[in-house]
DNA sequence: CGTGGCTTTGAATTACATCAAACCTTGTGG
DNA sequence: CCACAAGGTTTGATGTAATTCAAAGCCACG
């Protein structure tokens, strides 16, 4: 029952120094961004990025570096550019529950009450933009459609989580694991290549800590569907879907 | 691992009829609410509420009653007024998974993308106040701090997701129970009896369900903590915290 | 070409589930 | 008013999926 955690116990860092670089200003260009169609930013036309453009800067973190740590005031609000980025909570004995992952377009930064109650950091180098979350706040009155776009996506991640609640209460090991695969192709297929690989760009304990198992399980179980056939392991961070219906449909739980 | 579930399968109904009586719309007097303080509708000042009053109109849903069903169109939305509801999904083999109970001045109803992803069930006799859903967010124009305020309650509901995805993958059985215990005192503090004594107004299995654990362990989880002399069951349907803050320890993993 | 950090594999353990039966309640009809 | 279903709850015995403990691979990097 007991789960693993990499680090023991929250790292030390309060916010990311070392590790995380501002890049020039120059290079957030906001009409220029190639992924503006996934993130909250659509919500203005063109003659409005202006707005957007001015409140916004872009920095560069690097593996294991925080965004930002559970209890910190919520200041900053980010969209991840590039990368993958993952948000946990723990309990003092270093159990940790990882509540998602984060891809290029996601938004974070959101919280209840302005305090953070989860930590946010780098799983592989992310480019991400960053809000003082009042100055984009101050923009809801002038753009109210930017705050409804939000409530869009905090429904979206609403139902998102309650999708994972089911995950974890209820699924076995082999239908965790097959959710996490279906999902994880879903999310990054930008970068699926034509044979049905998947970059798996977190460690085993990662994925573990998501699905609420022990870094063991998760190995043996991928193990398991790859001598069924339903994947294979290239690599250790590279999964081909084989059979992704069947997959599918051991996620669902049939 | 396999979860219990009372009715095997989704229930038959559509949407509540039988069981769900239309009140007199003399009865929705918001500006006479007496649990409004702990709804959106405080948004709005008093001489706005006639807006609001206009547009909604109260009913009663008897227990096992739906309000709405998984995969429904979202065309309502929800306060609860008093009783309880719990909100669920299922596994196709009848595996459930409730994602919620909600008390007076909670408000149900919302969906990403317009199709509801969870059905929503009457647990005890239930008022509710509806509002079609286009009608409410047309007000968001012109109220836009009506659509900040449901932004607030939905950020605070994610914020609560991620709290139960970390008791569902990673808290013990044991520590599952007072948690829910404790956050059962907490939210039902208006009914909070002078001794600590809390109605329990859910069957055993919701409570199951609700925690990713069987009827068995929770049945047992709560006879050894009244063992141990941290609770008592005065009744199947009743608690009493005798040690809260050694309970609030234990949910909390120490 | 070691050395430290993942990952995999194996064996033993356990927390919780499953199966089974007895035990209330509460409502109903004789 | 009592017998007695019916549905939920508790308790007991047994089973098992996943964890824990342990150790051996496997890279990647200095």
């Amino acid at each position: 029952m007991r789960g693993s955690s990499s680090n023991p116990v929250a790292a030390p860092l309060k916010t990311a120094r070392r590790g995380t670089v501002k890049l020039g200003a120059a290079l957030a260009r906001c009409a220029a961004c190639e992924i503006r169609g996934q993130t909250f930013c659509s919500a203005l036309h063109d003659d409005e990025l202006g707005r957007l453009q001015s409140i916004v800067s872009q920095f560069r973190v690097a593996p294991g570096q925080l965004l930002f740590h559970e209890g910190d005031e919520a200041g900053n609000v980010f969209n991840v550019l590039s990368g993958v980025v993952k948000l946990y909570k723990f309990l003092p004995d270093g159990r940790r529950q990882i509540t998602g992952f984060l891809f290029a377009g996601d938004f974070l930064g959101v919280a209840a009450g302005g305090i953070l109650s989860y930590s946010a950091e780098a799983v592989s180098d992310v480019v991400v933009c960053r809000f003082v979350r009042r100055q984009l706040y101050r923009l809801f009155d002038e753009f109210p459609k930017l705050e409804s776009r939000l409530l869009g996506i905090t429904t979206d991640e609403l139902a998102a989580a309650q999708d994972q609640m089911l995950l974890l209460g209820r699924k076995t090991a082999t239908e965790k694991i097959a959710s996490f695969l279906i999902n994880l192709a879903r999310r990054m297929k930008i970068e699926l290549e034509p044979n049905n690989t998947v970059p798996l760009p977190m460690p085993r304990g990662d994925i573990a800590d998501y699905l609420g198992l022990t870094v063991e399980t998760v190995s043996r179980t991928l193990g398991k569907l790859a001598r069924e056939g339903l994947i294979a392991l290239p690599g250790v961070y590279r999964v081909t879907l084989l059979r992704p219906d069947d997959l599918q449909e051991i996620a669902e739980g049939f």
